[in-house]
DNA sequence: GTATAACCGAGACGGTACGTCAGGTCTTGAT
DNA sequence: ATCAAGACCTGACGTACCGTCTCGGTTATAC
């Protein structure tokens, strides 16, 4: 029943108004720029009120993007290259934002250092992805699609799928996506799938 | 005939001793726990003689690396996929150290910000790599392997190579490296390039 | 009232800590030692610490020498020569110590150039003294002592009064203080000021 | 005979062009301003040539001063107070000057820490200055004007004249100098010195 | 209603790093 | 041996963040 704790609870004024400011720093200065001192002087509160609630500014800066990306949805589209290319969409557009391209790397870099950001990484954004191919590739197993799924290594497949999008986006000579990036690289996914259970691929689109 | 420039020389000791400073630090705590400070107390100089060959501990860490893995060769192996393979595996060997796991996050975010260092990364780490590829292309189109070159792109050739390696070292999740991934990947690359110009892919190997 | 200021209040061990090891390198070393590292070492603080409660060395070198030597006394004897002479033995006194010695240079020096220690010092050091000496100069007057007031300019009977000292100090081969010193030097300030009345000096004590 | 030193002389230019850079810098600035590397820069030359010539801006610092006011002259007016007087005009031209005023703290300071400035300011300086007044004491005891040299602190007398022109130029309220300055401090030097042989002072002039 | 527990703003605090400046010395090549 | 050039070590500068702390004052529940 989640019992009320003692005390006076945290102002959740405070909490919107720093995640706020966050957001709006990372979408100007990027990760480089966040820091704690200058996110409580614009959210108009303090230091300590901040450290009660965060761990620090890459926590912070985690669950601005948590809000906004957070929650993927799963669709069903009835065949393998079509759900891929659902996923693809999806990740190309989460990736291609703003707020992703300025803090991404400043992100896997405290990741490296730090336990608990990696953890909340992992689990809310990692994982469900992960669980979206994992989800496809059942379904078109069941469907007869392929003929083994074991012979799927799905964490290959989500690298070979979120690879090029991050190679773009974090190396310096990176162009823009332009509207089939999804579908081609979701075409090649889908034929690496196949070809790792030994069938070969039809023909192009 | 590079003129000598008039006054007391750098001390080529003292650079190395930094660099070798730096690459240790690298190896253990990795990008963050860089700082000037640090590097300097470690090579036994000061912090006026270190910001006259670098302009700050980003710009060392890259040359450490490019120490190490500036220069990549050009292996014509006969066939695009043996040498997508080649390139593949170089790449593999390279991003799967120590030194850049622990290190290409921090780098990465410090191209976002320091011209400089964006600059010489482009130079001497991605424009050669693109070039191996595009070289790879061309002999391939020449032994008409390729229908037509220009429906190549090469950029987005190279970020489904290295994709999907630097998603294995940079997420949290990313396992190792097994004997075949190189060839699994550039395989797929192979694919790629073939579907992009219309040619159905051959029996998977 | 003095009301209350918000936040965590100075605390009053490290500033007194720092006056401490501020007066302990003033008679030590003097006032080139006085570097605001070796003080902040030497109280076992640091420099951002230091630099909320001073705007430099100088400044906490002022402080000081304020605290030891910033009050003076005014003594009311019944005679010009008698009052005259009060204040030039309490400025021998505090102008012969080794702090004063070792110090007063550095401070005409920092003066010069920093604005509030210029302040600080003239409103703390220079303005009493002549106040006491214009109150001496005024109670003459009003016993009939002087002619006319106006036809002495206080500000050169003070540095009739304190040059002498200040060059004794200063100048390399000044000696010490014999016990008449103050007493003739404010004999001469008295004939001084009684020329400038136009009366002729009496009989020599 | 001075012996010719074996070698490339010292360039006389260098040395000029180091004491202008270095006069225009005090003239300017002021004594906290001179830097080595400033004047270097300015006079077109380096730290190691200069240090050839000076032990440091300090002692550059002076010759400056001495070469300017170096050489003091003596006057026989005739009468000790006349005497007085010259020597007190010419040290108030001296000490009033920009140079002197921008300068003399901080000569003072390092004086306190270099032996060989102070050995240096005393010999070219002091000693002139404090001998001119002997001489004029000397001459007045010849002519009968004093009753008893020995009764004279020749020291005393000299701070007593030096000195608030001293006070005057260092102090911060010090104001400027009137065209009398000099004859009021001389009388009352004089009239110290006549006391001090137990002479009554005669008519105020 | 009145403890009590936690919040909050403000800002000091020790620690660590930053990038720069000055001092005085040394190394190189040239005169 | 001087000179220009500029690297070098030493040591200090004033500033920025970090994460914690100490104040005084303010809510919310819980007794």
């Amino acid at each position: 029943m989640a019992k009320r704790q003692p005390g006076r609870p945290f102002s959740t004024e405070i909490t919107t108004d720093l995640l706020e400011a966050a957001e709006r720093a990372m979408e100007r200065g990027g990760y480089s720029n966040l820091t704690v001192d200058t996110l409580v002087r614009e959210a108009g509160t303090t230091r300590a009120t901040f450290y009660r609630r965060f761990t620090g500014a890459s926590h912070l800066a985690f669950e601005v993007l948590a809000a906004k990306f957070g929650d993927v949805g799963d669709t069903d589209t009835g065949s393998l290259l079509g759900d891929l290319t659902e996923v693809q969409r999806a990740d190309v557009q989460m990736l291609s934002s703003q707020l992703m391209r300025n803090n991404l790397a400043g992100l896997l870099e405290a990741m490296r250092t730090d336990d608990q950001v990696r953890e909340l990484f992992t689990e809310r954004f990692l994982a469900p992805r992960r669980e979206s191919i994992r989800l496809a590739v059942d379904r078109a197993a069941e469907r007869g699609e392929l003929g083994a799924v074991p012979g799927i290594d799905i964490e290959e497949l989500r690298d070979l799928m979120i690879g090029p999008i991050i190679a773009r986006i974090l190396l310096p000579t990176g162009g823009g996506f332009d509207a089939e990036f999804a579908e081609r690289t979701a075409e090649t996914a889908h034929r690496h799938a196949l070809a790792a259970v030994g069938i070969a691929t039809p023909e192009p689109a």
